[in-house]
DNA sequence: TTGTATGCGTTATCAG
DNA sequence: CTGATAACGCATACAA
């Protein structure tokens, strides 16, 4: 049925093992011989059996990007940019939404749900720091964002309490005093909600400002609608605000949506900030001001650590945490600039490369 | 290293065979044994080798899905309920991105870029109906969209042109009679641009309404960034426009802003609708009117026809076109509902099922 | 520079 | 119900 490497050096008079060396680019073969491989090759229609590779050589080609749903606009860019990190280097990437789920996230440490990968790149939601044993896995793993640190695997995050503090301050530089926050998780002391809260108080105490606990707005799920409930309650309880930051944009253009529904100018009665910069912040409208947190190099430093450490062969090398820098990006939404502009830069947060020492797998 | 079947076997003093029978749920095992055989599995922490599996088995439980990028939203959420509805069934998903690029889309058919799954659900941007032949391959495909009709292939698509003729004359219900169209492809006789276009015009004739060229906003790529650009060409232009239909979700709230920018109140001066129905449409402001051509449907069917195809072991079935039903939600852009409420149905293109019967593989 | 032989870990065939 | 054994298609040590 299908045509082996057997039948490809059959038809070109040559033995398996030259067609395999013409294959995979051995360089020692004569040009003549390579030439008629080759024909053979086309003539046949032969294409390589992955499976069987993959079964000779241990390895797949392939990585498992796992993270809570597509859907979401931040993670569907992070994607792109790891689908497309990853092709330059010859790699191929399959998809796993856990949608937040404790199970389908343990899944994925597992293996029940990682089929034949040789690594995986992790964001996840739901698992805590008390799931770190769940990370002691035998394939390399890069964790994304700020749910489980200190796991035996290597790090891309980013530096949550500066950039939100940097934003808070981006408001209160405009003169604004009741600067309020949506998103936040109460009672919960990690994750991005937690730190980008912490963030925001610092801010708010840098800039001298009071806080007010009726200027918190909770919202669990970080998407348009609940960042639009969460907008809509505190405007319905007569919170008086003139500055909102929304922990991250997909909630800041629910808020947009809710402060616009409610009559309420935006920047001109309160001033908006996002985080994640999103590919729609720019076109909403007011285009929307937000934190680059660097997706692109998190995804590329993603790539290229696992693929690091999946081609490792010595001693393990120690696990390393890295943190992209970040942007604030201003836009209309905090009248940084006029309509159809584009955004520019307010501040820059540095990060770099921490390595962390841990005995390694 | 790898703990492997015959470890677990010698652990279980049963043979290979018998462990394997275990891990397939082969029925006839008696409970002991199958016992026996379990503890040993837990005891070794033995996982199958999915590689080994996929070269004897000759399948590998995983399917590509090639769409141009993920960023672009609907991509994103139809990539989203393609991974669902393959999970549901068992299967995995590998994602391409082509960049609507004729090379790389090119490459996912001849297989450079199609490693090693059963089939592919295709989405071409760049491929048109010239290209009929590159689809004859020996492995399933699910064409989706409008580019490629004829080909050797399943195909899911959608109404175009009774979905785009009904979008039309629900803005000229409204008493629009200068209704603007964003995103056409002059000279184009294929694709969604051309279909939706043709459905524009069929609705204007229905309308009684002339047609007029300066309404005809270009749009190569369908992006924000080049619906707003149109959307501002055509005002700078001066031309009169009392209602707007962008042939995509993403041009409209790029045309939005563009109006947004130039002080024209929607929908009070303009009326805008869009298509694709993505989320993002509920939470622009004012949220927009949209055309939801069934992206959960489109997704559904395809892999259940897919992995059909994958399955089939007799004589090839006739190839089939299914053209899920598409609604018409009307929103505040529209005028159809007051801010904040949900958007409401205003008509529904009845797709079905419709068998093509073409000499199959 | 090229050929031979072996094994990667499973599943399938066929006895028993 | 279970066991021995032969593929599956490729890569690689080892020869030549």
């Amino acid at each position: 049925m299908a045509v082996t490497m057997h039948d490809v050096a059959q038809r070109a008079g040559v033995s398996i093992k030259t067609v395999s060396n013409v294959v995979n680019g051995y360089p020692y073969i004569r040009a003549e011989t390579r030439q008629r491989v080759q024909s053979a090759i086309e003539d046949l229609g032969y294409r390589v059996n992955m499976s069987a590779r993959n079964l000779r050589t241990r390895r797949t080609g392939l990585i498992t990007l796992a993270v809570p749903e597509l859907s979401l606009p931040y993670f569907a860019e992070l994607a792109d940019s790891v689908i497309s990190a990853a092709d330059t280097a010859g790699w191929t990437v399959l998809i796993e939404q856990t949608s937040a789920s404790r199970e389908r996230e343990t899944d994925v440490l597992s293996g029940r749900r990682r089929h034949l990968t040789d690594g995986l790149i992790f964001s996840p939601l739901a698992l805590g720091p008390d799931d770190i044993a769940l990370f002691t896995v035998d394939f390399p793993i890069v964790i994304l964002g700020e749910r489980v640190f200190g796991a035996p695997a290597d790090h891309v995050t980013m530096n949550n309490v500066a950039a939100a503090k940097a934003a808070t301050l981006h408001l209160a530089s405009l003169g604004r005093r009741r600067i309020a926050l949506i998103g936040a998780h109460a009672g919960e002391q990690v994750g991005s909600a937690a730190l980008r809260t912490a963030g925001y108080l610092e801010g708010l105490a840098e800039a001298g400002l009071p806080h007010d606990p009726a200027l918190i707005g909770e919202a669990g799920l970080w998407h348009r609608s609940t960042g639009a409930e969460a907008m809509r309650r505190m405007l319905d309880d007569g919170t008086e605000i003139d500055a909102v930051f929304a922990l991250n944009d997909a909630l800041a253009l629910g808020a947009l949506h809710a402060l616009h529904a409610h009559g309420i100018d935006v920047p001109g009665q309160v001033a908006l900030i996002g985080f994640d910069d999103v590919d729609d912040a720019k076109y909403s409208v007011p285009a929307l001001s937000s934190v680059d947190p660097g997706r692109d190099q998190i995804a590329r430093t993603a790539v290229e650590l696992l693929l690091e450490r999946i081609g490792a062969t010595g001693d393990p090398a120690p696990f390393r945490r890295v943190v992209p820098d970040s942007r604030i990006v201003g836009r209309e939404s905090t009248g940084d600039v006029a309509q159809g502009q584009e955004g520019r830069l307010v501040s820059v947060q540095e990060g770099g490369i921490e390595t962390v020492e841990v005995a390694s797998g």
